[in-house]
DNA sequence: ACCTGAACACCGTTCAAGT
DNA sequence: ACCTGAACACCGTTCAAGT
C-alpha cells in the first residue's frame, strides 16, 4: 500500500513506449473492463491508463470509441460460436447437442452480461448508423457484421444437420434459425435484465422449459 | 430565420418559471428526443433548454439522469401494453387476437426503435443496479417493474384465456408468456438491430412465420 | 417550493510536437 | 510508425443564492 506513493500508471516502466500488440491489449483491457465494472465504467482514458499509455494512443488502433465497442462485440461473438460449436459437437450433433446450444447460448449471456449486452447495444447497432446517416461502415464494424454471420451459420447449419436426420420440418431453415435464435436471445435478455425473478434456478427452468418447446415447434 | 438573432431559449417568456407540469414535460420532450435522435442525444441540459428552463430545474423532479430514464422506460411499457390490450381485443380474444399482439408487438418495437431499446437497456435493468450495489430502487424504478410486469400481464391473461378455451396446453401459464415473450422480443430486437437484412418484408415475414411456430408450440 | 448561475470533476476527440 | 501533452467542446451533478 505504502510502496507506490504517486498516481503514476502501473505498469509503466523506463522504455516509453508499450511495443508490441497494443490493439490487443487495448481490446482485452475494454473486455476486462466491460466484465468487471459495466460499459459505463470504461472510458478510453482508463484503459490508456490501466496499460501505462497515454490517452490518445487508442487512436492510433480504432477510430473511436464505438470502433472499440465493434471490436469489444466482434470478440463476443467469436467466443459465443466456439460455445455453440463445441456444445453443439459434445452433445452428439443431434436434438440433445441442439438443447446444449440453448443451454450454452442462456448460460453464456448469463455469465457476461454486460460483454452480451455491448454485442447487441445500440452503440453497435446498424439502428445507430442509420440514425446518424453511416452508409459506410468502418474495418471494426464490418468485422463483427462477419462474426456475427458466423455465429449465426452454427445455428443454421445445425438446423440443417436436424432437417437430414429427419428431425427437424423442412421449412426454410434461415428462417427456422432466427426464429430459434430469437427465443434464445429473448431468454437471454429476459434473465439479463433481471426480469425472471431473483432465484438463479427460474434461469434454468425457463431455458429447459424453451428448448423442450422450441424442439416441439421446429419439429 | 433572420427573426431570433440570439441563441435563447425558444420558448421562454417574460414569466421567468415554468408553472405547469414540468415533470410532465420534461418526460414528453426526453421521449421525443430519444425518438428522434436516439438515446445517445439525450443531455439533461438539451431538455431543459427546449422547454425554456435551466439545466438543473430537472433536479426538482428526477433525482438524475437514470431516473429520468427509468420514467421513459416505464412510459414505454405503458404504451406497449395499450396496444397489446388492444390487439388482443380487435382479433376476438383468441388465436387470431394472439397472433395480433405478436404483430403489434414487434410493431412497436421497430416503430420506437431507441425507446424500445431504453426499455430493456442497461440503464435501467436490474444487472444494472446489482452492479452497482444499489438494493433499494427508486421510485421511477418502481414505477418501471410494475409498468413492466403489467405489460407481461396482458400476456399472460390471454394465454389462460387460450387455455380456457383448449387453444394451448395447460403448461404453467407465466412459464408459457415468459416463452412467448421471449421469442417475440427476440424478434423485435433482431429487427432493430438490423440483423434481419436490408428489405422491410423480411420483418413481416419473419413475425408471421414466428407466431405461427409460437402458437404450435403452445397449442 | 421551485428555479437559477457558477463551479467541479469528469468525458471523447483533435492536433502540433516529439522520438 | 507510434506515442505524447495541451487544448477544446462537451457532459452530469452539486450548491449557495434568489423569488
Amino acid at each position: 500500500m505504502a510502496r507506490r506513493l504517486s498516481a503514476a500508471p502501473a505498469r509503466k516502466r523506463a522504455d516509453r513506449y508499450h511495443h508490441g500488440d497494443l490493439r490487443r491489449a487495448l481490446l482485452q483491457a475494454a473486455v476486462r473492463t466491460i466484465g468487471q465494472h459495466g460499459v459505463a465504467a470504461l472510458t478510453l482514458r482508463g484503459v490508456g491508463s490501466t496499460l501505462g499509455v497515454s490517452r490518445t494512443a487508442l487512436y492510433r488502433h480504432f477510430t473511436d470509441k464505438a470502433a472499440l465497442l465493434a471490436a469489444v462485440a466482434a470478440e463476443g461473438f467469436r467466443m459465443l460460436r466456439a460455445e455453440l460449436s463445441e456444445s453443439w459437437e459434445r452433445g452428439g450433433r443431434g436434438r440433445r447437442g441442439f438443447a446444449a446450444m440453448g443451454v450454452a447460448y442462456v448460460r453464456f449471456a448469463a455469465s457476461h452480461p454486460s460483454h452480451y449486452r455491448v454485442m447487441f447495444g445500440a452503440d453497435v447497432s446498424a439502428e445507430h448508423h442509420a440514425m446518424f446517416g453511416a452508409d459506410i461502415f468502418g474495418a471494426e464494424h464490418a468485422d463483427l457484421a462477419q462474426e456475427g454471420a458466423g455465429a449465426f451459420q452454427v445455428l443454421a447449419d445445425a438446423i440443417v444437420a436436424l432437417q437430414e436426420h429427419r428431425q427437424a420440418r423442412r421449412d426454410d431453415p434461415r428462417q427456422m434459425a432466427m426464429f430459434v435464435w430469437a427465443t434464445t436471445h429473448g431468454v437471454a435478455m429476459l434473465a439479463i435484465d433481471g426480469r425472471l425473478g431473483q432465484e438463479a434456478s427460474a434461469i434454468d427452468t425457463l431455458t429447459h422449459y424453451m428448448t423442450g418447446r422450441v424442439l416441439a415447434a421446429i419439429a
